[in-house]
DNA sequence: AATGAATGAGCTTTCATTCAT
DNA sequence: TATGAATGAAAGCTCATTCAT
């Protein structure tokens, strides 16, 4: 299976680059030297770069959705939700620190390319506070001013290990990161009446 | 009084260019041409494309920065002045949206070349939140993590707006967002020994 | 007028390559070499390599087809006409013949790309053509073949003065080549009932 | 014989592919795939996409000059032997116009190619015409002028069919195009005192 | 024998930057 | 001083060719 090795150290090194440079920023050559393979090998399984950098996008953008996704069926109140669905961040970022800043900052060119019937992280965590809210369990509020609320905790503490203002691993700060995207959403509700 | 005009013109120009497109995405010869001057023009005010970037980007960070200090001097406790950052933010916003998507999506890049002297808006609400944590307003919490949660519930809100998930002006959301971002760094601040 | 000198420059250097290779045998970096011109300041005067390519043959095929015009309005026979518009042919040759082989070998490629209302030197031989017929000069032939054996005769002995089998200038030949092509238009009139 | 079938795919794909976009515009890819062989096995029978292009041509080109070559020993005189000739040419086109048109285009590029001692198209009218002249079946005429005049009222006319100029078959033509080239070499002939 | 992945040179094109006018 | 033509160094991409399987 040389290809399927081939392909992968590809992605990784797309990731790894596009993450430190930005898609733009990075070239092809550069992506083809780190992952070991001639510039043109990378044609055979990418149409463009274009299609390199949106492929990798999608990919990862859409699995973490379905994780998301499978958190919610499988969890079954709000508190556990959001705890499940932070801790889920934590532990991608912690794992993989090069996707996740790709997908940060690759979302302003890329997002608008995702067809419009998938299931983002986004939509994900918004069926989450409408879920909620239809359970009375936590009081009427905006779903995707919520959603911001939520997702704006958890990613700019993860920007801000990005750049290093805070060190460590991501993973032992989900319990607080979990009471204050819950404190954030009670505190958006109750401006709503 | 002429270069002042083109050179407004050209800042005009850039900035909503690298909103739309990225930095790296609009190239010098857009740009002049939607400020209506010459390529060769630009070189006068800007050594280079990414001087011309890096300058945009520091002069409206930096400012911001110090807009933020203004609110901090001015104003006397934690939730007064979280609240004027908030509507600051929010009429920053709503007064220049794609100023705003500048920053937001230049800081990957651009960030890591401002001087390690500058006081950042970062720095302004870090400092809020130790002066409030100094002065017992709020229980001990990690500053940077505290104001992770405050940038967070601020900035992820803009983005929705960016995207469209969000409609209408930001201000209206101000109330909403600086009674969010205050329970969130209380509830952080609880996990806290 | 430094531009007008460079892109006379880069046309001969376009059209003697293009002669001698073919379009997609001469590659954009030996025009500009050829040319003393960088491969950038070829993009100044031509959108691409296409454009370059179509804009000189769709020139010189239209100017040539223009030319024939100005012979058909001012001979009044046919006789007359053949006469000078061979001579016409003949003079193009000897005056410019990779011209005159980069209209042949490109037409493959690039007469589908003019426009339809166009004029060219089919269009004006043909014209003249039916207007002998109308004239009773000549018996009723089926224009366009006719159009075919006239061309035919000269353009084939030009092909044979490029690969070399027929030396010296063709001018010489014009008077025989306009017995030729009204003999050959008249044998195929005979033909018909 | 399993080779010989892919040989002959090959053969027809690459005609019908270099006939419609050239030899340079048509890839070894576009060939394989056409014919329904991996890019590889081309290579098997063929060192290169020159080797490919130039066997083909020489192949098709040479055939049909042994083909006149028979021709010429089989008709008694000037006037049949043009006619079949002319007939031959015909029934050539309407047969595979592919390999017509390919010939037309590729000689450009290919002619030179050939070995100086076969005996080409031109070859079989040239000395058909010299025969002629030295039968005393015609005045005496520049042969190569004569054979050009032949050549050129066949081979535009074949033009004009394959650009659309003209409809239907070629052959129902033959008798009018032979008239034509008879006429245009006695018209030649008539200046030459 | 056949496949098709891999190569790498070469292509067209873009673009930040310079400089004569 | 302002212009915009010219530069030249990449960039993305294609494709003829090779070669392990």
């Amino acid at each position: 299976m040389r290809s399927s090795g081939a392909r992968a150290k590809v992605e990784r090194a797309a990731i790894e680059l596009f993450a430190a440079s930005g898609v733009d920023g990075a070239s092809i050559g550069e992506v083809a030297a780190r992952a070991g393979v001639s510039q043109g090998a990378l044609y055979r399984h990418y149409r463009s770069k274009e299609d390199l950098a949106s492929t990798l996008f999608a990919t990862a953008y859409l699995r973490t959705g379905a994780e998301l996704g499978e958190i919610r069926s499988r969890e079954r109140d709000f508190r556990t939700r959001v705890a499940a669905m932070v801790g889920h961040f934590c532990a991608l970022f912690d794992r993989d620190p090069a996707l996740f800043r790709f997908m940060l900052i690759a979302q302003h060119n890329l997002l608008p390319r995702l067809g419009p019937g998938q299931r983002t992280p986004v939509d994900e965590v918004a069926e989450t506070v409408e879920a909620a809210v239809r359970a009375g369990e936590i009081a009427p509020v905006d779903t995707l001013a919520a959603t911001a609320a939520i997702l704006g905790v958890i990613l700019q503490t993860a920007v801000f290990h990005i750049y290093g203002r805070l060190a460590g691993a991501l993973s032992p700060r989900a319990a607080g990161l979990t009471r204050a995207a819950i404190a954030a959403v009670e505190a958006l509700a109750q401006g709503e009446p």
